[in-house]
DNA sequence: ATCGTGGTGTGACAAAAGTCATTCTGCCGA
DNA sequence: TCGGCAGAATGACTTTTGTCACACCACGAT
């Protein structure tokens, strides 16, 4: 049985927890102490083991979530067992404001890639916070419209570049958050060729078979699921060539 | 020499029709008749001609536009001159509030489709009405999630589904705005096959195929640009054999 | 050491998508 | 009535994508 002391004490500490986590997500971003504290202390912890999915497409919408530590995958999926991920949400991003927002089921399933620690606000504590603080509707405003920004860019390549093409950006974007080294730059790839195909909207075969390519190319290196580009211009250089073509 | 009542009385005119618009525009639900007004005066209106350019992908974005009447896309287009349409938007509908919101230049071009009056609002009048009516930045919100949704149901259908069975569904997106006869239901398609290719993310040959496909197994009857669809559900049917299928 | 398991690499194939060239058709203007 | 022209249809072909089957690790548990 939870002595009553540990019980308070641990609310505390979730509460202060969830403060410093709150204070650096983008739509809470100009809230005063106060406010943030309103939230702070309503927000409920929920942990994930990796893959475990935390809602699903179609599902009603229940509340605002906040990712504290680890990272999700927002993604739909066919019938046929195929996935497509629409974005990656790390620390410090705030998930389906949409759904709260008008009302409408979620539009996609989401599950934890690692493990993960998420805050959740109930829609209407999100509600009655926005009509108080209408500067917190503008900047879920700037953040969908991130997202909107990125879907349209999915939809761009899905409909105009191949297989290939696809893979070089996605290796280019992930090589953007990778580090410099002498040889080149240096990133991490997804643990598996599988969760690589989704993330670009196609199957493990044609992954395997285009990273052996680029490798063969001289375009790319490999050492298990460490990347390394040589040269991330001529690689770019590769994306124009098609220019990004059928 | 315009004479000068006659300037006027434009003027005049030019306000109350943009009145009557901006009253049915989803996000100016619930502003009042002085609100309404404050935005119909300085709404600027801009006519175009079917097939012209309403702004370039990239461009920076100087304000909101209105539908009054006729119809614009909103569209991609690819180096190699394939296009894909992210949405057509007829009169009473905004466009680019998101843009005007985040700062950033337009994800997307918008051309018109038929011979087109907008109405023009300069960013910093939008802004500062949002800033005094704090429910308009709820409205867009909205309104955004629609289009977000939309976008994501595009993903679905460009990353599992065949050019047939976007078509089909296309199809029966557009019947659902046709109208029911003893023999089916009838509707208008696009001006052409090379129009509906870029609406489902394809190229002219495959719908041109298809559509004798669809009419072969009967499916569907054409008659010029006008569609029959004798059994709707048939077609439905037909979507759902390949399980949205890939 | 051996087995199982999950992810990988690959060859052989099948299906779908896209390209190219050509022909057909309906329609407009001379 | 005759060209001429744009859009549409169509056959032949190529490329890309996806599927299936199977062999091959690497690694942990037995």
């Amino acid at each position: 049985m939870l002595p009553t002391t540990g019980c308070i004490y641990n609310v505390r500490m979730t509460t202060s927890k969830a403060l410093e986590t709150l204070q650096h997500v983008p739509i809470f971003a100009d809230l005063s102490a106060t406010e943030l504290s309103f939230l702070a202390e309503r927000a409920v912890p929920r942990d994930y083991a990796p893959g475990e999915v935390i809602f699903t497409e179609g599902e009603p919408c229940a509340g605002l979530l906040v990712v504290e530590t680890g990272k999700v995958r927002i993604y739909k999926s066919s019938p046929n067992g195929r996935e497509q991920v629409l974005s990656l949400e790390g620390p410090g991003s705030s998930i389906a404001e949409l759904p709260v927002f008008d009302g409408g089921n979620y539009p996609a399933s989401t599950a934890a890639v690692d493990a993960t620690r998420l805050y959740f606000i109930r829609k209407q504590d999100f509600h009655s916070l926005c009509l108080v603080h209408p500067n917190v509707a503008l900047k879920v405003l700037k953040v969908v419209g991130a997202r909107l920004r990125r879907l349209v860019g999915i939809i761009e390549e899905l409909s105009f570049a191949t297989v290939r093409s696809r893979l070089i950006a996605h290796l280019l974007r992930i090589a953007a958050e990778g580090k410099k080294t002498p040889a080149g730059i240096e990133a991490q790839l997804p643990a598996s060729n599988q969760e690589l195909a989704s993330q670009i909207g196609t199957v493990r075969e044609l992954v395997s078979r285009n990273l052996s390519r680029l490798q063969a190319e001289g375009l790319i290196q490999m050492e298990g699921k460490t990347l390394l580009i040589p040269s991330p211009r001529k690689l770019q250089a590769e994306l124009e060539e098609n220019e990004a073509g059928r």
